[in-house]
DNA sequence: ACCTGAACACCGTTCAAGT
DNA sequence: ACCTGAACACCGTTCAAGT
């Protein structure tokens, strides 16, 4: 039977959600899609461009359409199903920074464009907007990476204490993001007082 | 002559500024001391315990002790000395981030206690503070490694479109934790207000 | 067009044995 | 105490040759 780009992606995705991103290699891929490593190649120029397929592959429930509300709300729903999406998999948030510092994804792009367009409409002007989005995606993805590799020393048995045990993760992240809406919207108070 | 800590340390971060992390290698770093990769796990555990000995290294001029002032105008100082210390090693932010996401880094802790004082100072609870603090890491770091990565396909010759051209990425880097720090100055007054 | 076989040039880590 | 020698169990990638 045919090897194809889909099957090789979900294979990736079962690996990693098992055994995680470290035992994911071109050689295990390929031995459990009963294959030769070199088959790989003929259908992706090189692991870096696989694990982007397989970020975008872990992206893909983040990009929905998102439903008409308010600036802040349209990013709190953006950026809940973005760590949501990332949390479903095993080194999910690891894996995703690591394709988007490398090439881009597509997905990660259509996130951005999802933020930016939020920003623009609380009255950001687009250049302003997009650094904003990238702010907010540079905090989902570290406090997302930060809470899941916490979740493995736990899991491991290793118990290393929350710098503030009080509160559940969802509610950190919450707050978190809040610094940066209350952010946006100050600054284009503080924008519009210079005009 | 014996092997010591510090030297290893210093070989690692030259190897990093001439070749960049993926050449980073126990074997390369061995070859380069003239030693055999044996002789390295006499003086570190394993690769990311060198690796994190290599992070400390790189970011101890962002440890200085930073001078008195309001909490707003430290938080600058501090990130600013942080991405400036990012910035002068190759793959500085990527090689940082890995070490902060695995076992911890003690000089990320003291930035992270340094920034948390600050937020402290502005009026946030110690919860809060230790929680905002991390998010200006997450910031620092991502932006830094993204601004870093466009630097190398820079040099390769590969031109990528920055999002917004007309601004430097000083004045970018300073607009994005503008964000934050306001953020953090409207989080105080909204919780004023419901006391 | 799609894949195998086999090689190339590497990795991190361990550990008995040497000095 | 500190290091070598040698092995173990892997890597990513390429490419002539097969079907």
């Amino acid at each position: 039977m045919q090897l194809h780009k889909h099957d090789v992606v979900a294979k990736a995705a079962s690996i990693l959600d098992n055994y995680g991103i470290a035992d994911l290699t071109m050689r295990r891929l390929a031995r459990e899609l009963d294959v030769t490593p070199g088959a790989l190649y003929w259908h992706f120029a090189s692991k870096q461009e696989l694990l982007g397929a397989v970020a975008d592959h872990v992206l893909a429930p983040a990009c929905a359409d998102q439903p008409a509300a308010g600036w802040r709300h349209r990013i709190e729903i953006v950026c809940r199903a973005l760590r949501d999406a990332l949390l479903s998999h095993t080194d999910g948030a690891e894996l995703v920074s690591a394709s988007v510092a490398a090439g881009r994804s597509e997905a990660m792009a259509l996130i951005l464009s999802q933020l930016g367009a939020a920003a623009v409409e609380a009255g950001m002007d687009p250049g302003q907007a997009a650094l904003a989005a990238r702010s907010i995606v540079y905090y989902v993805l570290g406090f997302t990476a930060d809470e899941q590799s916490r979740l493995q020393w736990d899991a491991a048995g290793v118990d290393v204490p929350e710098p503030s045990p009080t509160e559940n993760p969802s509610t950190r992240f919450a707050f978190g993001l809040q610094l940066l809406t209350y952010g946006i919207g100050a600054e284009i108070d503080a924008g519009a007082r210079l005009r």
